[in-house]
DNA sequence: CAACCCAAGCTTTTT
DNA sequence: GCTTGGGTTG
């Protein structure tokens, strides 16, 4: 003890007094101001180590991060100071994951099954499009995404179907939207995510604070386990999240909250910037801690940052400052097109790299929205810079990924519906849409999960034919094959087996496209994760590294917690949201311009542009060395090329941070810039045509005489084949073993046929591409001798 | 039943 | 510009 604690004092004397306090105040309700990069983490780290030297039980310490990587590299860090053993009690986490936990562990009291599936936000849409044609609304008027909003704000509000039907202003609203079903679909939603054993992002909160409300033992225990709670990035809190915590540290009060106001970008999901302004009143006797220097940042960029974010009105006084060196100025560069930003950006990293002898891991670029980012792709492509994307289209979300990971969601909780509707016809099992549909009005009908109804598909009237009945339940046994390995199994050998035996591995194996072969690799890259997750952990207790926990795991993750690829040394690009709480030496900024930072969506309210503004002051105080900010004066929009105008928020930040990289003589730099983009958007249709002959080159056009529709004459050809021809009499004649000539499939053989005469079905492997199912009435097949 | 074609919609940010 | 889903065709 006494070693441990030398070390640990040596730490405190390397921070400053109000880090100091903030550390050593370890009881009561305490809130601490953290400005950008002033040492937030390091506090929260040893003031956790501070509870745990002054005898607090690592079981008793609740710590909520914002992402689960945060969360973990906190861990190593107490580790370092008290021990590994010690830190590995500790409760740390995401909010979602902390109450997902809990929630399995009490789930039986929700009536809910402890392994129930979490919802994605696609999961989420599909399952309200299904609903939407339940209830016969057009998903024109009522778009997925907006019902989803609404009923996440109201989940997040702590608002459950029946409230939200039963709330007069509520229905006043959605009725003014001219979406009065709404309230009718969320209580839709809430039965078939109860009925399919899911929840969504939101109900991991809200279902939180129901069994924390209608269950005082339970509040109890959790109160008088959590002890000590700290909250990281407070200020970007909700409501449900508020009250959690509010509730559990009622006992004992010993809750800290860190945050800056300055920095609460999320209020479009919920947060509540009121919940950190309001702290002092709902804990009178608070203790609070201002950290104002910040030790990241020159003072160039600390000085800039505060002369933009002076601009919004609504903040809790704070100075920040530095004494680190002055620094360079920001250096504001503007080009014609996006592809040219790109290009520049690209060229800029390559140079400062060679002036500054750096690491391409000095680097970020951050943008507004993730579309920006292929522009910049490209010119890191072309110029070689090794690069790494968070967020947009995740790992996770590419379809062959999607569909593995239905599979395994399907195994541990067959009542899944979304997963189930994703892999009950794939690979093709004759299965089709109409089936399905059926299944589905029956679930509906006699309220059961489309699982129930597949497993009871003989006994419950679907009016789905004895063959098909029979598909069904080939299928059930299959997935029931997989579920009754889940013990013994782990992740990587049941998923593995399921990826083999379902053929969809054989499947992405034979498809030599370069499309096919990116496809089988990233199977390839899940698979190996899972390798890594089963050989990280004890060998012998397959419960403990099996498919289950893997699920878990991986439901939750952040973007940032996804850096497990082979990422050292890489420009990170990713989103300004994406990079809060990360630094980096160099940081550009791209697409500074109206209408997209700030967002068009945001110019219509004072509280919406002034969270863009705080989204500015997030993405220049990453950088540690240098700021680069640019804008394009036109740029592709869906295809299309528009014209932008530079951002106010360039012109906000006091011009002697500034560095424009055209300097002028009498006349503002920003106004010339203007002046010349102007002048060359007015050559922009020359541009524009050049642009797009470029990219069209690539396939000759055909001279006008010449021009025949090729595809039609094709056609031509083939319904030119007469109908009573002898192709689809012979057909008739064919048997398991025939090789046939398929017109556009070519020569393969015949495995298989099944099904009644007017349908019947062949299966039939191609030499060329593989296997096959094909209608005998349309298939038009050739026999081969 | 499955392949193909074309239109629509997308782009604010995310657990 | 690209992806997705609906509708049509074989």
């Amino acid at each position: 003890m006494s070693f441990v604690n030398f070390a640990f004092m040596d730490y405190l004397d390397g921070l400053n007094e109000a880090q100091k306090q903030a550390v050593i105040n370890t009881d009561g309700p305490t809130m601490v101001i953290a400005g950008a990069g002033s040492g937030k983490t390091r506090v929260l780290t040893y003031r956790i180590a501070h509870m745990m030297q002054k005898g607090v039980d690592p079981f008793n310490i609740l710590s909520l991060t914002f992402t689960n990587k945060a969360a973990k590299e906190m861990k190593d860090r107490i580790s370092k100071i008290v021990g590994t053993g010690e830190a590995r009690n500790l409760w740390m986490g995401t909010f979602h994951s902390v109450f997902a936990r809990i929630l399995r562990s009490e789930a039986e009291k929700l009536h809910y099954p402890s392994n129930f599936t979490i919802y994605d936000t696609n999961d989420a849409k599909s399952l309200l499009k299904d609903i939407m044609k339940q209830v016969g609304v057009d998903d024109k008027s009522y778009k997925p995404a907006l019902v989803l909003n609404r009923i996440s704000s109201a989940k997040n509000n702590l608002m459950s179907a029946n409230a939200y039907l039963n709330n007069v202003t509520i229905q006043a609203e959605d009725r003014q939207m001219g979406k009065p079903k709404i309230g009718e679909i969320y209580k839709l939603y809430e039965q078939r995510c109860f009925r399919a054993g899911a929840m969504d992002f939101d109900d991991l909160l809200f279902k939180t604070n129901v069994l924390l409300r209608d269950f005082p033992d339970v509040l109890h225990k959790y109160q008088h386990r959590f002890k000590y709670i700290l909250v990281d990035e407070y200020q970007d809190t909700n409501y449900s999240q508020y009250l959690i915590v509010k509730k559990l540290a009622a006992v004992t009060e010993n809750l800290c909250v860190v945050g800056d106001d300055a920095q609460s970008i999320y209020a479009f999901r919920g947060a509540n910037i009121q919940n950190i302004l309001n702290f002092e009143k709902d804990y009178p006797d608070m203790k609070t801690f201002k950290l104002e220097q910040n030790y990241r940042s020159t003072q160039n960029i600390v000085n800039a940052a505060n002369s933009a974010i002076k601009n919004n009105k609504e903040q809790l006084k704070k100075d920040v400052w530095t004494s680190n060196e002055e620094g360079s100025k920001i250096k504001v560069t503007h080009s014609l097109t996006d592809n040219e930003e790109g290009r520049q950006v690209a060229n800029s990293i390559f140079e400062t790299k060679l002036n500054n002898q750096v690491q391409n891991e000095a680097f970020a670029i951050l943008y507004r929205t993730n579309a920006q980012s292929r522009s910049l792709e490209e010119a890191l492509r072309k110029k070689d810079i090794p690069y790494k994307i968070y967020g947009g289209l995740s790992f996770y979300q590419r379809k062959e990924i999607k569909d593995i990971l239905a599979y395994c969601r399907l195994v541990i909780n067959p009542a899944d519906e979304e997963a189930l509707k994703r892999v009950i016809n794939y690979p093709a099992r004759g299965i089709g849409n109409t089936t399905l549909e059926r299944i589905m009005f029956a679930a509906n009908e006699n309220e059961l999960s489309l699982w129930d109804v597949i497993k009871n598909i003989k006994t419950i009237n679907a009016g789905v034919s004895a063959a098909i009945q029979n598909k069904l339940a080939d299928f059930a046994m299959m997935v029931r094959n997989f579920a009754s390995q889940l013990d013994n199994l782990s992740a990587y050998d049941l998923a593995s087996n399921i990826a083999q035996s379902t053929g969809i591995l054989k499947e992405h194996f034979s498809d030599k496209t370069p499309e096919g072969i990116a496809r089988y690799d990233n199977i390839q890259e899940l698979l190996n994760g899972m390798k890594e997750f089963v050989e990280d952990r004890p060998e012998g207790d397959e419960t403990h590294r099996g498919l289950s926990l893997y699920m878990e795991d991986i439901a939750l993750l952040t973007d940032a917690d996804k850096d497990t690829e082979e990422d050292k040394n890489k420009v990170s690009l990713m989103t300004i949201h994406a990079s809060k709480g990360l630094e980096y030496p160099y940081v550009y900024l791209v697409g500074l311009e109206e209408n997209l930072f700030p967002s068009q969506m945001s110019l219509n309210s004072r509280a919406d542009l002034e969270e863009e503004r705080r989204l500015f002051y997030v993405a220049i105080t990453r950088a540690q060395k240098q700021v680069f900010i640019s804008y394009a004066s036109s740029r592709y929009k869906w295809g299309n090329l528009i014209s932008c105008e530079p951002s106010r928020f360039i012109e906000e930040i006091d011009e002697k941070y500034l560095d424009y990289d055209t300097p002028s003589i009498g006349e503002s730099p920003i106004r010339q810039m203007q002046r010349t983009s102007n002048e060359r958007i007015e050559n922009k249709p020359n541009y524009t045509a050049a642009n797009k002959m470029t990219y069209k080159t690539k396939k000759p056009e055909p001279t006008p005489a010449t021009v025949i529709p090729p595809r039609k004459n094709l056609k031509q050809v083939n319904s030119s084949v007469p109908e009573d021809s002898n192709y689809s009499v012979i057909a008739e004649n064919l048997v398991e073993g025939t090789r046939v000539r398929h017109l556009r499939f070519g020569k393969g053989e015949i495995t298989k046929i099944e099904g009644d005469n007017p349908n019947q079905k062949a299966t039939i492997i191609f030499d060329e591409i593989g296997e096959k199912q094909l209608l005998l009435k349309f298939a038009k097949l050739m026999i081969l001798k």
